[in-house]
DNA sequence: CATGAATGAGTCTTCATTCAT
DNA sequence: CATGAATGAAGACTCATTCAT
């Protein structure tokens, strides 16, 4: 039986890992990724430094992912997806919640799944060629969507796609600059206050009184 | 007075133009640098490719930038106080306008200067290792901070430099997207009045009434 | 018990060949840096050229090698224990023979030593970055400076490290230049008598008779 | 009048300096060129920074010598013959004297030579492609041989052309070790005696009581 | 003659990827 | 399947030299 050649390029894991010790070796793979792109960078993480710290011979990396693009590119799904998940299940928690609430959470979800890992995501955001939105990103996108859609008489913005994609921007923009450049607004709950009302003022012009709301904060 | 500029570190061009030749040599290579970027992304664009480009030896780009790094870092630096004047000079103008003119008016400069070159500052944001915060940015940090502080008593946030922060970051990460990702958004001035009713809203909590000030607006 | 080599620094292999297959390559990289470099010269003497001659990638080189400079160095260092090697053997089978005898030997030995590749050791000697004395030029300076002392009784030098230096840099220096530029003076065995009656009065002040510990020589 | 064009890659001046300038300019090279050979090696020595050292630019350096290799040969032969001339001067005056004031001063003579500039002579002799011999030295060479067979008699070793390599080489390896690497053995006047002795005791083999001669050293 | 901008062949070196064992 | 030796295309950068001004 000929053996069919499989396209090599392709950016998804060669295989999935079938058995336990396949596992092993991808996770290990995954996770000296991650520590040499946060330690050196992109450029300076090549295929072959990351299989010595894995522990694993250089054929063996290219058995499990058929480039460097697709094992950086599957960390970054990994680590989008479980900073999504993060969002996602507080959020899935909340659709009968008040929105002053759901934002509060929101953004205290974000900030929460930037730190994670907040040097590979920077690395990520900044070096990696950028990748395609993610299934889980797709996900907190339409939960949001709809959770404004079930709430919209309350709502002064009328496009809500647009009030959706400004939510999302502007409270990963804000997490993300937080973390990295200024992690003290972080730890006194500063930001999150600011960004909060940002959001809350701005989906319901003031018509709230949202002092009232913060008085479990410092 | 001419200011004589002295020559500085590594990341910075190795000599100046003294003769005319040379100044047409240097922008041709900034220029070729700009266009190679843009089309091929920062690892493919060569310092080969550039000077071909360009129409110069590889020889005279070494001779004017010490390295690849230091012609990227140059040319970000040219766009991004190319952006930067932009806003600056519009905020000079409008120090005694009301904030509601200085925020919409921040956000069309925004929305201006990202219309520069687009594509450059898309790639020169995701690709190209962080480049030190420039003068220009600092003066525009500077200039809305004293404008923040003059209106103070207008103005519902206490700790000005988050306003600051906020504002920037909240003005150039959703200016950017919509540059990038959803140009229809600015062409029919959608997201320049939803970007103004944010900070808005933030800043004065819904206070104001935004809604008349839009009539200007399609 | 085999000696467990460590990696030493920027100057020295960069690997240790574990299998067969290595060997055979690195053996052949340096061998074809002797060629090239006495061939063409240490500037001429390009790594890609070598690793043509050698018959392996440029890859492999810088595999074994982390530079052009640990590469020559490397040759230089083998080449100078092989010589110093020859010496070495000579003189410590000889510590209990007269001194005319050590002398007359300690220059035969450095005449085949020189023998060895003598383009190469010109090569070496003039273009080469000043190498780090070797062990084995450390051992026979330490087994001369020995014996002498040994002999202390029939010398008239006082200072024997002084008397030593003067040994080892006067034969160096008499037996390069024959071996690259008068060659007919070694193959009558001419030089070897003078340079031995050189040192060996110098050493006893001529209270010796050399002449009949010559009959041997043609 | 058509532009005879001179063969490029000569090894000698382009031109003599006729007018004062040019002497001057020549002489500012070829000090920047000594200068930069000795504080950078002469892979380091470009010609662009011995023009700038020398304060001409790089065309004029070019208008004198047409070759990077020119030069650095010029300055050699300039070296050299300094350093032979110091050497030469002090033998002429001395042909009339007794072989261990010949051989003393000789020695004294070699060492004040390599003191007129130990490390650009290091240089040359290790970094700079072999240069032909020069005139001076043949000079030297000759006037030692003249000397040798005019005191034929008085000298064990019967091939003097021999004899004259044999102190030429010894002199200068000597000498030249103790400069670079033992300056120490100079200033005490020990080297000099030990040179001194070991080449009378091979002229003489040791029929001279050398210690007498010495009476006026420390 | 002087200047210095421009040239470009040629170097060392890296690193993703392959494949024989 | 694992291993790691081998590959080689490609890139950043240097520097002796030329030539238009």
């Amino acid at each position: 039986m000929p053996l069919l050649k499989m396209p090599r390029k392709s950016a998804t894991p060669r295989k999935l890992p079938q058995q336990d010790r396949s596992k092993v070796t991808v996770d290990a793979i995954l996770t000296a990724t991650a520590r040499i792109l946060t330690s050196e960078g992109y450029d300076r993480a090549t295929t072959n430094r990351i299989a010595e710290l894995a522990g694993v011979s250089i054929g063996s990396l290219y058995q499990y992912f058929p480039s460097k693009e697709a094992l950086v590119t599957s960390l970054a799904e990994n680590h989008a997806s479980t900073m999504m998940e993060i969002i996602e299940s507080k959020l899935k928690d909340l659709f009968n919640a008040p929105i002053e609430v759901v934002i509060r959470e929101l953004v205290k979800a974000s900030i929460a799944a930037h730190g994670v890992d907040p040097l590979l995501h920077k690395v990520l955001n900044e070096q990696v060629p950028r990748i395609n939105n993610i299934d889980a990103e797709h996900r907190v996108t339409a939960l949001l969507r709809a959770y404004l859609e079930l709430h919209r008489d309350r709502l002064e913005p009328q496009n809500l796609d647009l009030a959706v994609l400004i939510i999302e921007r502007t409270v990963e923009a804000l997490t993300h600059t937080a973390v990295i450049e200024r992690p003290e607004l972080l730890s006194d709950g500063q930001l999150e206050q600011e960004i909060t009302i940002l959001l809350l003022s701005y989906l319901t012009h003031g018509h709230q009184a949202f002092c009232r709301i913060n008085n479990d904060r410092i």
